[in-house]
DNA sequence: TATTTCTTTCAATACATTTTGAAAGTTTAG
DNA sequence: CTAAACTTTCAAAATGTATTGAAAGAAATA
């Protein structure tokens, strides 16, 4: 297999995985393209690439841009903006679970934290596994939340670690 | 706010969430459903609080179970089965990990572990990036692996300190 | 200012997924 | 065995999401 057919399966890869995961198959994969190309692109060169249209490119390109996975690239005595990917897998995936959490964990949270302050007079046996079922799911999150938090600051000081052993 | 308010707020929040994470939005709110439920319930309770179809139902259902979130309660004297759900929400979403981990993630490995094997004499600069983002992403799914292991061990140990504290 | 180059928007269209409901299948009871 | 009670299947319809492409907008150039 040449870099050409690799480079192609990777995308698609990519593309699949980011589907199953609510994030669409075309943003997906720009990113992925963007993550083994070592110089940027231009909006045309992933047009080509991927064989979608401009609309399509400008759209979720920008997307990826509020996420933080991608930067403009602006080349001087080009008109045309470039685009380049975060290349560092861990920082990217800390990006989207961060992403996410805001967008579709926390907006449940609300949810949750409005349906505990009512109902504590009905004393069924539904009422009773409710309120069981939301305080744990609370605790879910918490658990989770202290476990990213952790893993976040390990990956943070060994990069400082790494930089520290550069710089002495 | 009444439980029955309280309820169908949840099953709402608990089905867009899982929409956005790929998981069907009935799906997720007959998993919810249940997960209120003191008792188990029958397909016809499920269709007629969630006001889907028979067939709707029972796709979902078989789906549940299959991801191990939902088992069959089957009553003696009654012809009719029954459900419920996993109400431990932290085995709960370990098994949801971990299901989706082995329907997802694991092909993307098969196929990174393919890319890996070829290319080598390419020394271009796109080459060289492409092998450095496929190392990369292999070993953060590495790391989050031992991540989970830890999490799902540590809770282990938890419930079986509880358990012991009462075999004591 | 007028022209060119590039970016953004969005209604229409194409594509993908979910849901229905009726028919077929299965199990239990009489 | 037959009827009744229930479950399963799946093609068609409904719904939801992504993509296109042309037109409008913006910025740089001459």
């Amino acid at each position: 297999m040449n870099h050409e057919e690799a480079k192609l399966k990777f995308i698609q890869g990519w593309g699949s995985l980011g589907s199953n995961w609510g994030i669409n198959r075309t943003m997906a994969q720009i990113h992925a393209l963007l993550l083994v190309s070592a110089k940027s692109l231009s909006t045309e060169d992933v047009m080509k690439e991927l064989q979608i249209s401009r609309g399509n490119v400008n759209m979720n390109m920008r997307e990826l841009i509020t996420w933080g996975l991608v930067r403009k690239d602006l080349k001087t005595g080009e008109r045309k903006e470039f685009f380049y990917a975060e290349k560092d897998m861990w920082k990217a995936a800390m990006l989207i679970i961060k992403e996410r959490r805001k967008r579709e964990v926390e907006p449940l949270l609300q949810v949750l934290s409005e349906l505990k302050t009512v109902d504590k007079t009905d004393k069924s046996e539904d009422a009773k596994e409710f309120r069981k079922t939301v305080g744990n799911i609370e605790e879910v999150i918490g658990k989770a939340d202290v476990a990213l938090d952790k893993m976040s600051k390990a990956q943070d000081n060994w990069l400082l670690g790494g930089l520290m052993k550069l710089v002495k």
